[in-house]
DNA sequence: TTAAAGTTGTTACATTATAACATTATTGTG
DNA sequence: CACAATAATGTTATAATGTAACAACTTTAA
Protein backbone atom coordinates (compact mmCIF):
# COMPACT_ATOMS: atom_id res chain seq x y z
CA UNK A 1 0.00 0.00 0.00
CA UNK A 2 1.26 3.66 -0.98
CA UNK A 3 1.02 6.92 -0.12
CA UNK A 4 -1.69 7.47 -2.06
CA UNK A 5 -3.81 4.73 -0.17
CA UNK A 6 -6.06 7.28 1.48
CA UNK A 7 -8.39 6.89 -1.83
CA UNK A 8 -10.75 4.82 -0.93
CA UNK A 9 -10.20 2.84 -4.21
CA UNK A 10 -7.10 1.45 -2.59
CA UNK A 11 -7.85 0.34 0.33
CA UNK A 12 -8.43 -3.43 1.02
CA UNK A 13 -11.23 -5.00 1.53
CA UNK A 14 -11.04 -5.57 5.69
CA UNK A 15 -10.03 -1.68 5.26
CA UNK A 16 -13.20 -0.70 3.40
CA UNK A 17 -15.52 -2.71 5.10
CA UNK A 18 -14.15 -0.51 8.39
CA UNK A 19 -13.90 2.57 6.94
CA UNK A 20 -17.74 1.86 5.30
CA UNK A 21 -18.77 1.33 9.54
CA UNK A 22 -17.15 4.40 10.81
CA UNK A 23 -18.86 6.38 8.03
CA UNK A 24 -21.94 5.07 8.12
CA UNK A 25 -21.97 5.72 12.18
CA UNK A 26 -23.21 8.57 13.99
CA UNK A 27 -20.46 8.53 16.34
CA UNK A 28 -17.42 7.08 17.55
CA UNK A 29 -17.78 3.54 17.58
CA UNK A 30 -15.36 1.08 19.82
CA UNK A 31 -13.73 -1.91 18.16
CA UNK A 32 -15.77 -4.33 19.37
CA UNK A 33 -18.41 -2.48 18.08
CA UNK A 34 -16.98 -2.63 14.64
CA UNK A 35 -16.35 -6.00 15.12
CA UNK A 36 -19.91 -6.71 16.03
CA UNK A 37 -21.64 -5.00 12.92
CA UNK A 38 -19.08 -6.43 10.67
CA UNK A 39 -19.53 -10.42 11.99
CA UNK A 40 -22.31 -10.31 9.01
CA UNK A 41 -19.53 -9.81 6.44
CA UNK A 42 -17.46 -12.53 8.15
CA UNK A 43 -15.25 -11.01 10.79
CA UNK A 44 -14.14 -13.18 13.58
CA UNK A 45 -11.38 -11.68 15.71
CA UNK A 46 -10.47 -8.42 16.97
CA UNK A 47 -7.25 -8.26 15.16
CA UNK A 48 -8.59 -8.01 11.96
CA UNK A 49 -10.74 -4.72 13.49
CA UNK A 50 -7.47 -3.42 15.08
CA UNK A 51 -5.72 -4.26 12.03
CA UNK A 52 -7.66 -2.34 9.37
CA UNK A 53 -7.98 0.39 11.85
CA UNK A 54 -4.02 0.76 12.67
CA UNK A 55 -3.34 1.46 8.61
CA UNK A 56 -7.01 3.88 8.24
CA UNK A 57 -5.24 5.80 11.23
CA UNK A 58 -2.00 5.69 9.56
CA UNK A 59 -3.72 6.92 6.40
CA UNK A 60 -5.30 9.36 8.54
CA UNK A 61 -8.93 8.41 7.37
CA UNK A 62 -9.85 7.41 10.85
CA UNK A 63 -9.15 9.11 14.16
CA UNK A 64 -8.72 7.63 17.49
CA UNK A 65 -10.30 9.27 20.07
CA UNK A 66 -8.31 8.45 23.86
CA UNK A 67 -11.09 9.26 26.20
CA UNK A 68 -13.64 7.34 24.74
CA UNK A 69 -11.19 4.41 23.53
CA UNK A 70 -12.74 5.02 20.44
CA UNK A 71 -12.72 5.56 16.43
CA UNK A 72 -14.29 7.90 14.47
CA UNK A 73 -14.32 8.68 10.55
CA UNK A 74 -12.84 12.22 9.04
CA UNK A 75 -15.21 14.36 8.84
CA UNK A 76 -13.42 17.25 8.65
CA UNK A 77 -14.02 19.34 5.48
CA UNK A 78 -11.41 19.33 2.83
CA UNK A 79 -9.77 16.00 3.83
CA UNK A 80 -6.72 16.58 1.80
CA UNK A 81 -5.30 19.44 3.13
CA UNK A 82 -5.73 19.66 7.02
CA UNK A 83 -4.17 18.26 10.50
CA UNK A 84 -6.75 18.00 12.51
CA UNK A 85 -5.30 19.22 15.86
CA UNK A 86 -8.43 18.49 18.85
CA UNK A 87 -11.79 17.17 19.35
CA UNK A 88 -15.38 18.48 20.73
CA UNK A 89 -16.60 15.69 21.84
CA UNK A 90 -20.48 15.73 22.99
CA UNK A 91 -21.49 13.62 26.08
CA UNK A 92 -25.00 13.59 25.48
CA UNK A 93 -25.35 12.51 21.93
CA UNK A 94 -21.60 11.39 20.92
CA UNK A 95 -21.10 13.49 17.96
CA UNK A 96 -17.50 14.17 17.07
CA UNK A 97 -16.20 17.59 15.50
CA UNK A 98 -12.87 18.13 14.45
CA UNK A 99 -11.21 21.58 15.58
CA UNK A 100 -8.15 22.50 13.06
CA UNK A 101 -6.82 25.94 14.67
CA UNK A 102 -3.57 27.72 13.79
CA UNK A 103 -3.33 29.40 16.60
CA UNK A 104 -3.94 26.90 18.99
CA UNK A 105 -1.55 25.04 17.19
CA UNK A 106 1.36 27.65 17.67
CA UNK A 107 0.57 27.87 21.25
CA UNK A 108 1.24 23.91 21.83
CA UNK A 109 4.59 24.04 19.71
CA UNK A 110 5.82 27.53 21.42
CA UNK A 111 5.28 25.80 24.59
CA UNK A 112 6.30 22.32 23.51
CA UNK A 113 9.46 24.46 21.88
CA UNK A 114 10.18 26.22 25.17
CA UNK A 115 10.39 22.97 27.09
CA UNK A 116 12.66 21.90 24.75
CA UNK A 117 10.49 18.87 23.85
CA UNK A 118 10.22 17.38 20.61
CA UNK A 119 6.41 16.86 19.73
CA UNK A 120 5.69 13.57 17.81
CA UNK A 121 2.05 13.80 18.91
CA UNK A 122 -1.00 15.81 19.95
CA UNK A 123 -4.22 14.59 21.85
CA UNK A 124 -6.64 17.02 22.50
CA UNK A 125 -10.10 16.33 22.98
CA UNK A 126 -12.82 18.68 24.45
CA UNK A 127 -15.52 17.01 26.38
CA UNK A 128 -19.06 18.81 26.95
CA UNK A 129 -22.14 19.51 25.84
CA UNK A 130 -22.91 20.54 21.90
CA UNK A 131 -25.00 22.72 20.56
CA UNK A 132 -28.43 20.85 19.83
CA UNK A 133 -28.00 18.68 23.35
CA UNK A 134 -28.05 22.17 25.35
CA UNK A 135 -31.00 23.73 23.65
CA UNK A 136 -33.26 25.39 25.87
CA UNK B 1 -14.97 13.05 52.57
CA UNK B 2 -15.08 16.99 52.86
CA UNK B 3 -13.95 19.38 50.15
CA UNK B 4 -10.51 20.01 52.23
CA UNK B 5 -9.81 16.28 51.69
CA UNK B 6 -7.03 17.01 49.73
CA UNK B 7 -4.96 17.84 52.41
CA UNK B 8 -3.09 14.33 52.71
CA UNK B 9 -3.51 13.57 56.48
CA UNK B 10 -7.75 13.37 55.67
CA UNK B 11 -6.81 10.43 53.06
CA UNK B 12 -8.18 6.84 54.00
CA UNK B 13 -5.94 4.26 54.42
CA UNK B 14 -6.07 2.74 51.08
CA UNK B 15 -5.87 6.36 49.42
CA UNK B 16 -3.32 7.05 51.00
CA UNK B 17 -1.33 4.02 49.91
CA UNK B 18 -2.54 4.50 46.57
CA UNK B 19 -0.90 8.69 46.94
CA UNK B 20 2.45 7.38 48.00
CA UNK B 21 2.92 4.80 45.17
CA UNK B 22 2.14 7.27 42.77
CA UNK B 23 4.09 9.96 44.85
CA UNK B 24 7.27 7.53 45.10
CA UNK B 25 7.22 6.82 41.26
CA UNK B 26 8.98 8.28 38.94
CA UNK B 27 6.21 8.49 36.70
CA UNK B 28 3.20 7.36 35.52
CA UNK B 29 1.37 4.04 36.90
CA UNK B 30 -1.40 1.75 35.80
CA UNK B 31 -3.88 1.01 38.31
CA UNK B 32 -2.19 -2.85 38.13
CA UNK B 33 1.04 -2.07 38.42
CA UNK B 34 -0.20 -0.03 41.87
CA UNK B 35 -1.96 -3.27 42.86
CA UNK B 36 1.11 -5.31 42.14
CA UNK B 37 3.19 -2.66 44.61
CA UNK B 38 0.87 -2.99 47.44
CA UNK B 39 0.00 -6.23 47.62
CA UNK B 40 2.38 -5.84 50.38
CA UNK B 41 0.05 -4.08 52.12
CA UNK B 42 -3.05 -5.93 51.31
CA UNK B 43 -4.30 -5.07 48.51
CA UNK B 44 -5.77 -8.04 46.56
CA UNK B 45 -8.19 -6.36 43.85
CA UNK B 46 -8.11 -3.81 40.99
CA UNK B 47 -11.46 -2.78 42.74
CA UNK B 48 -9.39 -1.25 46.02
CA UNK B 49 -6.87 0.75 43.39
CA UNK B 50 -9.50 2.21 41.19
CA UNK B 51 -11.92 3.11 44.33
CA UNK B 52 -9.09 4.78 45.79
CA UNK B 53 -7.72 6.39 42.37
CA UNK B 54 -11.23 7.73 41.92
CA UNK B 55 -11.34 9.93 44.79
CA UNK B 56 -7.30 10.56 44.37
CA UNK B 57 -8.88 12.38 41.15
CA UNK B 58 -11.67 14.04 42.17
CA UNK B 59 -9.16 15.86 45.27
CA UNK B 60 -7.22 16.89 42.39
CA UNK B 61 -3.81 15.07 43.50
CA UNK B 62 -4.03 12.32 40.81
CA UNK B 63 -4.24 12.75 37.08
CA UNK B 64 -5.46 10.74 34.74
CA UNK B 65 -3.11 10.25 31.32
CA UNK B 66 -5.99 8.98 28.89
CA UNK B 67 -3.51 8.47 26.01
CA UNK B 68 -1.22 6.19 28.42
CA UNK B 69 -4.20 4.58 30.69
CA UNK B 70 -2.13 5.39 33.27
CA UNK B 71 -2.21 7.78 36.75
CA UNK B 72 0.31 10.30 37.80
CA UNK B 73 0.53 12.51 41.08
CA UNK B 74 -0.25 15.97 40.64
CA UNK B 75 3.32 17.39 40.73
CA UNK B 76 2.29 21.01 40.13
CA UNK B 77 4.24 23.91 42.19
CA UNK B 78 1.58 25.13 44.08
CA UNK B 79 -0.90 22.52 43.74
CA UNK B 80 -3.76 24.84 45.61
CA UNK B 81 -4.19 27.54 43.35
CA UNK B 82 -3.51 26.02 39.54
CA UNK B 83 -5.72 24.26 37.05
CA UNK B 84 -3.26 21.46 35.42
CA UNK B 85 -4.09 21.94 31.66
CA UNK B 86 -2.14 19.78 29.89
CA UNK B 87 0.36 17.46 30.13
CA UNK B 88 3.47 16.54 28.27
CA UNK B 89 4.90 13.21 28.11
CA UNK B 90 8.26 11.35 27.26
CA UNK B 91 7.79 8.42 25.01
CA UNK B 92 11.83 7.43 25.93
CA UNK B 93 11.90 8.31 29.86
CA UNK B 94 8.18 8.45 30.76
CA UNK B 95 8.46 11.55 32.36
CA UNK B 96 5.40 13.77 32.59
CA UNK B 97 5.48 17.06 32.90
CA UNK B 98 1.96 19.12 33.78
CA UNK B 99 1.47 22.58 31.99
CA UNK B 100 -0.61 25.70 33.06
CA UNK B 101 -1.08 27.93 30.16
CA UNK B 102 -3.23 30.72 30.30
CA UNK B 103 -3.27 31.87 26.48
CA UNK B 104 -3.92 28.02 25.94
CA UNK B 105 -6.71 27.96 27.95
CA UNK B 106 -8.42 30.58 26.60
CA UNK B 107 -8.32 29.22 23.22
CA UNK B 108 -9.63 26.35 24.09
CA UNK B 109 -12.36 28.12 25.71
CA UNK B 110 -12.68 30.43 22.73
CA UNK B 111 -13.24 27.51 20.75
CA UNK B 112 -15.79 26.20 22.48
CA UNK B 113 -17.58 28.54 23.27
CA UNK B 114 -17.56 29.66 19.25
CA UNK B 115 -19.13 26.57 18.58
CA UNK B 116 -21.63 26.93 21.69
CA UNK B 117 -19.87 23.80 23.21
CA UNK B 118 -20.17 23.90 27.02
CA UNK B 119 -17.05 22.45 28.32
CA UNK B 120 -16.85 20.18 31.16
CA UNK B 121 -13.46 18.74 30.88
CA UNK B 122 -10.23 19.21 28.66
CA UNK B 123 -7.71 16.47 27.87
CA UNK B 124 -4.34 17.50 26.38
CA UNK B 125 -1.31 15.00 25.88
CA UNK B 126 1.78 16.04 24.13
CA UNK B 127 3.40 12.98 23.51
CA UNK B 128 7.08 13.20 22.73
CA UNK B 129 10.86 13.03 23.98
CA UNK B 130 12.06 15.39 26.57
CA UNK B 131 15.00 17.63 26.92
CA UNK B 132 17.28 15.40 28.63
CA UNK B 133 16.69 12.17 26.02
CA UNK B 134 17.51 14.01 23.10
CA UNK B 135 20.94 15.01 24.28
CA UNK B 136 22.60 14.71 21.80
C1' DT C 1 9.00 -15.22 -12.13
C1' DT C 2 9.85 -14.62 -8.06
C1' DA C 3 11.19 -12.25 -3.90
C1' DA C 4 9.30 -8.73 -0.87
C1' DA C 5 5.67 -6.56 1.22
C1' DG C 6 1.05 -6.53 2.48
C1' DT C 7 -3.18 -8.76 3.90
C1' DT C 8 -5.93 -12.24 6.01
C1' DG C 9 -7.52 -15.88 9.33
C1' DT C 10 -7.19 -17.79 13.76
C1' DT C 11 -6.16 -19.19 18.58
C1' DA C 12 -4.71 -17.73 22.65
C1' DC C 13 -3.68 -14.41 25.95
C1' DA C 14 -2.75 -9.79 28.27
C1' DT C 15 -4.39 -5.56 30.03
C1' DT C 16 -7.73 -2.34 31.69
C1' DA C 17 -12.06 -1.52 34.04
C1' DT C 18 -16.67 -2.29 36.29
C1' DA C 19 -20.82 -4.73 38.53
C1' DA C 20 -22.69 -6.34 42.48
C1' DC C 21 -23.01 -7.59 47.15
C1' DA C 22 -21.73 -7.81 52.02
C1' DT C 23 -19.46 -5.60 55.72
C1' DT C 24 -17.13 -2.16 58.63
C1' DA C 25 -15.79 2.65 59.81
C1' DT C 26 -16.58 7.52 60.19
C1' DT C 27 -19.20 11.63 60.50
C1' DG C 28 -22.73 14.85 61.53
C1' DT C 29 -27.05 15.80 64.05
C1' DG C 30 -30.76 15.68 67.39
C1' DC D 1 -24.71 9.59 73.52
C1' DA D 2 -27.53 7.36 69.80
C1' DC D 3 -28.16 6.60 65.44
C1' DA D 4 -28.92 7.64 60.74
C1' DA D 5 -26.31 8.90 56.76
C1' DT D 6 -22.24 8.72 54.28
C1' DA D 7 -17.88 6.89 53.16
C1' DA D 8 -14.68 3.22 52.87
C1' DT D 9 -13.42 -1.60 52.51
C1' DG D 10 -13.14 -6.57 50.99
C1' DT D 11 -14.28 -9.88 47.62
C1' DT D 12 -15.85 -12.61 43.59
C1' DA D 13 -16.96 -12.46 39.17
C1' DT D 14 -17.18 -10.53 34.69
C1' DA D 15 -16.89 -7.00 30.98
C1' DA D 16 -14.29 -4.33 27.76
C1' DT D 17 -10.16 -3.26 25.32
C1' DG D 18 -5.94 -4.60 23.06
C1' DT D 19 -1.75 -7.82 21.46
C1' DA D 20 1.27 -11.90 20.48
C1' DA D 21 2.26 -15.34 17.53
C1' DC D 22 1.84 -18.44 13.75
C1' DA D 23 0.28 -20.00 9.20
C1' DA D 24 -1.49 -19.01 4.75
C1' DC D 25 -2.62 -16.30 0.77
C1' DT D 26 -2.37 -12.05 -2.43
C1' DT D 27 -0.48 -8.21 -4.58
C1' DT D 28 3.39 -5.51 -6.10
C1' DA D 29 7.51 -4.44 -8.28
C1' DA D 30 12.16 -5.62 -10.00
Amino acid sequence: MNEHAHISGNLSKNQLLVMDALTNSDGPLSAYAILDQLCDQGFRAPQQVYRALKKLVDFNMVHRLESLNAFVACRHPGCEDHETLAFMICENCGQVSEITDNLLSKRLQHLAGAAHFVLNKMTIELRGVCINCHAT
